[in-house]
DNA sequence: ACTAATTTGTCAATCGGCATGACGAAATAG
DNA sequence: CTATTTCGTCATGCCGATTGACAAATTAGT
C-alpha cells in the first residue's frame, strides 16, 4: 500500500491544508518553491516581495529547502542596479525528478523531469499494444520505469512518483482503467503492476497532455484554454484558470458529440450529426479515400505531406466541423486561446484554415471582441509523456514539505 | 473613492491574502465563519474538528466574531449522544446585511439579505426603463436603496455594501455598464449615482442568477452546474467547482450562438442557425404567432397557460433547440446538473419535455453514465437580485475582519 | 443513586514562526 | 571617498496556534 501524490498530483483540487502553524509553513515552503521555479532565479528580497513575506521569513524558508535539495544558491546576480546584489536562487539540478509514462497503442515511454521541467532520461518501447493482453505490456513498461528510475539515481536524482498515462478514461483518483477502448483494457488495476514504492497516479492521456500544455506550453503558458486532441475520438480538455475541469463525472472533455448537424448520420451515441461522423478519424480515412485501421493519422499526415488532393480536401472538411463544433465552446467558456494538440498539431497545417474560418464566423459578434486565437501545441505527440511526468513534479512544488521529509 | 468590496465581492478571484500571521487569522475567521454558516449551527468542538484547528483556537476566533456581531450563542445544544453537549452558534441577525439590487426592464427592486440569507428589507418600483434615460432611472433606483439602508438600520442591521443586476455587460471590476441593448444604456457609470460610502460592486443579471443559485438555490446546492436563463439572449452562465467561470474577456456564457443547424438561417453574429434563430424571444414569438414588443416571455406564459396550442408548439421547438444546445454544453462539461433559470423557469412545463429528450438522446454515451438531470430554479425572476445581496454577504464571509474592523 | 466514561469549553503555559529593527556587506551615484 | 541603496542575517519580540489540564455537563453502567 502507498501513499497518494499529496497535492494536485494531477487529480482534483489541491489537499486542503488547514490554517495550523505547520499547514503555514507548508504552504509558504510551496510559495518560495513556485516562485523560483515560475520566475526564474530570483533573489531572497524578490521571493519576499513576491509572496507578501518578509526577508527574514524568506530566509528560513530557503534554507530548508537548501536543506532539502530543492533550491541552490547560484552566488551574486549581475549589479546593474544600486545597492548590494541579490544571491540568486534557482531549483537544483540534484533533487526530485517527477517520473512520467506513457502507454500508446503503438509504443510504450518513459522518462523523468526535474524541477527545471528538464527531461533528464528517458526510455521507450515501441510495441503494438492494440488488443494485447495487459500483463505483458505492464511488464514491459516496468522494466522501462526501473531503467528509467535507475539512470535517474546514478545522476544523484530521487525519483519522486510515477504518473501514467493512458489512452483511455480513468477512475478518480485511482490507479484503474475503467475502458480504454484502442487497448481493448477495462476495469484493469494498474497498481500491483508499478508500485514499487512510488506514489502512482494514473490519468487519461488527453488530460495529461493538456497539462503539459498549461504547464510547459507557451511563454507565458495560457491560463484558460481549450485543448483539442484527437487520441481516443476528439477529446478536448477544458483548462479554466489553470485547473483542469474535470467534470462531475470525470467525462469532462467531450468534443466528439457535438451537434454539428443535427439531421446528419446517426452516431452511436445515440445523436445525429456528432462531430465525430464528420471529424472522427473513421469519418476521415472514409472521406479522403483511405483504410481504417492501422496507422490511421499518421498515414493521413503523410498523404498530406505528399499533397494528396483527396486527403488535404477531407482535412479541410473536418477542420471546418471542428471550427462549428469549437465555436460553441468558444462562445461558452470565452477562452484564451484553443490549443491544436497530440496528434491534431502534425495535421494542422491543413486543419487550420477551414477551422479559422468557420470558427471566426460563428465568434464575430461585434460586442464581444474576442481574441479567439488557435495555437498549434510545441509538445505535439510528446505531450501526454511530459505532462505525466509534470504532474508529479506539481505535486512536489505543491507540497515540497513531503519530499523533504522523505529525504531525510 | 470608495474601496471595492474585498475578496469574491462577486468578481473574479479571492482576493490574495499573504500567508502572513494577520492572513492566517483573516483566514481562519472566515473558515469559522462559513462553517457555521454553511452547516447550520455547530459548537465550538464542531467547528474545530471541521476546520482541522484545536478547540481553543477556535474558541478565541468565535469570541471575536461574536464581539463583531457575527455570531451568536444558542445555548446547549440538545444532549443525544455522551458527553457534555456543545454551545451552539450560529450566525447573528443582528449583524451586517447585504444590499442588492435589480436594474430590469420594468422594474427596479431592492433588497436586504442578513448572514443567513434571510431577506430582511425590501423595497420596488414598478417603471418600464426600456429606453429611458439613465439619470431618473437611477435616481429612484439610489431612492430605493436609501429607503431599504434606513429600514435596516433601525432593525439594528448595518449595510455592509451595494451590489446591483444589471441586463447587460458591465466591464470587470468596476461600476461601468459597457452594454445594456435593452435598456438603450451603454459606456455609464453607475458609481456617482449609488456611491453613499458603501462598497459598490456592479454586475450583469444572469451571472447574479447563477450565483445565487449556487448559494441558496437548493440543498445542497450543486456546485457545478449550467444556468440558463433568457433575460437578454440565451445567456448560460457556468459555475465550475463553485466558482462562476467568467471568461478570459468576461464574455462567457453565450449559449445563443451555439450551433444548432449549421446551414439554417444566418444570424446576426455572423454564424448561421444558432440557437437564438430556434429559441430566441423573437424567434419564438414568431412561431407563436405573437406580435414582438411589450412582455415578450410573460405574454408566452400566460398564452400557454391559457392552453392556445400554437403557443406550446413553439415552445416545444424551442425547448427542443435548447436541448440541442445544452447537449454540447453537457457533453463538453460535464455538469451535476443543467438549471433552468430566470424567465425559463416559468416556461419550463412546456420546454422540458423536448428539451430532456433532446439532451438526453445526445448524452447517452453508455460508457459515461451522466445523471444528465435538468433542474428548475427555485428562485425564478428573483435570482439575480437575491444573487446581487448575496454577493455581498459572500464577501462578508469571505473576509469577516473587513466588516468587524469597519465596525469598531 | 452513584460512579465511570465521554465530550465540551476554557485557562495557563509553551512553542512555532513571522515581524521588527539593526547590522554588516556589497553594490552604485556623485 | 562618502553617501545611498539594497541584500542577507541576526537577536528580539509578539502573535497566535498548540498542549495539557481542568471543571462542567451529559450518558452508560452497576
Amino acid at each position: 500500500m502507498t501513499t497518494e501524490l499529496p497535492g494536485n498530483g494531477g487529480f482534483g483540487d489541491p489537499a486542503f491544508l488547514p490554517n495550523t502553524q505547520q499547514g503555514i509553513r507548508r504552504r509558504n515552503l510551496s510559495l518560495v518553491l513556485q516562485a523560483i521555479t515560475a520566475h526564474g532565479p530570483l533573489s531572497r528580497a524578490a521571493v519576499a516581495s513576491r509572496i507578501g513575506l518578509t526577508r527574514a521569513a524568506v530566509s528560513t524558508l530557503v534554507d530548508e529547502l537548501i536543506r532539502a535539495d530543492l533550491l541552490v544558491e547560484l552566488g551574486p546576480e549581475r549589479p546593474g542596479t544600486v545597492g548590494r546584489p541579490g544571491s540568486a536562487l534557482t531549483v537544483g539540478e540534484r533533487g526530485p525528478v517527477g517520473l512520467g509514462a506513457e502507454i500508446g497503442v503503438d509504443h510504450l515511454a518513459v522518462c523523468a523531469v526535474d524541477l527545471h521541467g528538464k527531461v533528464r532520461a528517458r526510455a521507450s518501447l515501441a510495441s503494438d499494444n492494440r488488443g494485447r493482453p495487459p500483463e505483458p505490456v505492464l511488464k514491459e513498461l516496468a522494466r522501462l520505469v526501473r531503467e528509467v528510475i535507475t539512470a535517474s539515481r546514478s545522476a544523484g536524482l530521487r525519483p519522486a512518483g510515477l504518473a501514467v498515462a493512458v489512452p483511455g478514461l480513468v477512475a478518480r483518483d485511482s490507479h484503474t482503467v475503467v475502458r480504454a477502448p484502442n487497448l481493448g483494457w477495462s476495469e484493469l488495476d494498474l497498481g500491483p503492476y508499478l508500485l514499487d514504492g512510488l506514489p502512482l497516479s494514473v490519468d487519461n492521456e488527453a488530460n495529461l497532455g493538456a497539462l503539459a500544455e498549461l504547464w510547459i506550453g507557451g511563454d507565458p503558458a495560457p491560463q484558460d484554454f481549450v485543448h483539442v486532441s484527437a487520441e481516443i475520438g476528439i477529446g478536448a480538455a477544458v483548462v479554466v484558470g489553470g485547473r483542469l475541469l474535470r467534470g462531475t463525472h470525470g467525462f469532462a472533455g467531450e468534443l466528439g458529440h457535438m451537434p454539428v448537424r443535427p439531421e446528419g448520420p446517426a452516431c452511436p451515441c445515440g445523436g445525429r450529426g456528432c462531430l465525430e461522423q464528420y471529424a472522427g478519424e473513421e469519418a476521415v480515412l472514409r472521406a479522403a479515400g483511405l483504410p481504417y485501421g492501422e496507422g490511421g493519422i499518421g498515414l493521413l499526415a503523410t498523404r498530406a505531406e505528399e499533397g494528396d488532393a483527396q486527403v488535404r480536401r477531407a482535412l479541410r472538411g473536418a477542420g471546418a466541423a471542428l471550427g462549428i463544433a469549437l465555436s460553441g465552446a468558444v462562445n461558452l467558456l470565452d477562452p484564451q486561446t484553443v490549443v491544436l494538440g497530440g496528434a491534431l498539431s502534425r495535421l494542422s497545417p491543413w486543419l487550420l484554415p477551414s477551422l479559422e474560418r468557420e470558427l471566426a464566423r460563428r465568434t464575430a459578434d461585434p460586442a464581444r471582441p474576442r481574441g479567439g486565437t488557435v495555437t498549434v501545441s510545441r509538445l505535439g505527440s510528446e505531450g501526454p509523456l511530459l505532462g505525466a511526468a509534470h504532474s508529479v513534479v506539481r505535486a512536489v512544488l505543491d507540497d515540497p514539505a513531503s519530499v523533504a521529509g522523505a529525504q531525510r
